[in-house]
DNA sequence: ATGGGCATGTCCGAAAACGGCTGAAAAAGC
DNA sequence: GCTTTTTCAGCCGTTTTCGGACATGCCCAT
């Protein structure tokens, strides 16, 4: 997991808790619960809480969490995956707000339909939480199965969104 | 072996070859025999010939060719290096124009004297060819034992310096 | 003289382990 | 017998681990 040089942070207070928010330039490069599991090292990174882009995702966050927004549009630098986690990302975005979907019929959507497995991997390392969506993302049985962030907040946003 | 992100590159034909000149804003990044061993994939590095860091380089280099100079000092950036490897080509640094060294008085000059085979791998990658004047180390036997451009070019420098 | 062993930091390739899975089979309840 | 769990073997990209190979030189035993 490679970063752009020059990445600033900050934080924001988010009705699911603490989230820090970090880009570069004109592209937001991150967007993690505090403390969540594959997180990278941010502590070198520059505090910047008036990046213009970071005030935007904060605004728009906070629509979302008011259930007032169901997409999130802007750029993305997803540069620090490889070719493999870039594509799973990307498929991700194409998820409908209040739908969800299996792991496997995903893998089926990216023409990989044997990677099943490595596309959780993949799923799991996705850097910007709530706007790509990767809590849409279940279970063939309908079972949660797993999220960076916790299990519960994966619920809590599933329920916000209609779904369960 | 990671390099700025904003990094510029010319050719040079000198008197043993084709050699690389790199460098990002105020510092010289690296000067590679074309072809040479460790040298970095430089391929997508933007041309710029008139960067006038790399046009005094060139001119330096054409001096110390022509005997009229005995060190090119500029600003070098070793953040490509280890610390280790950064305490090596400082230490190269300080060998005068006209002598030598072997391996094991250097490693022992930078107080390591028990990592002799350590310090000959970082030797080797010495970024900065002949201005960090590597080629100035050589076997205790007197043997001129190795160099990423080859031991005829080592010869040759060596042959220039009165050494030999 | 000659040859083997050892110390040392770094890179590189190979191999193994590890997952935000699944579907089929085996085991366990009623 | 017929559901409802558990178990298990494959799936495959990524990460981690591990073993060598090096621009050497000193010491010791043959």
């Amino acid at each position: 997991m490679k970063f752009a040089a020059a990445t600033v942070q900050t934080l924001h207070d988010s009705a699911l808790g603490s989230i820090i928010l970090a880009a570069s330039d004109e592209q937001l490069v991150g967007i993690w619960f505090a403390g969540q599991r594959h997180q990278p090292d941010t502590s070198h990174w520059a505090r910047e809480d008036q990046h213009p882009l970071l005030r935007r995702v904060k605004t728009e966050l906070d629509e979302y969490f008011a259930g007032q927004r169901h997409s999130v549009a802007l750029p993305l630098d997803m540069a620090c995956g490889t070719a493999f986690q870039q594509s799973v990302w990307r498929a991700l975005l194409t998820i409908p707000y209040g739908s969800s979907i299996s792991y496997g019929a995903l893998s089926s959507a990216i023409g990989r339909p044997s990677a099943v497995r490595a596309l959780g991997g993949a799923v799991g390392r996705n850097p910007f939480s709530i706007v790509v969506p990767c809590h849409r993302v279940i279970g063939a049985s309908g079972a949660l199965t797993g999220y960076a962030g916790g299990l519960e907040r994966k619920t809590t946003l599933l329920q916000l969104e209609g779904v369960l």
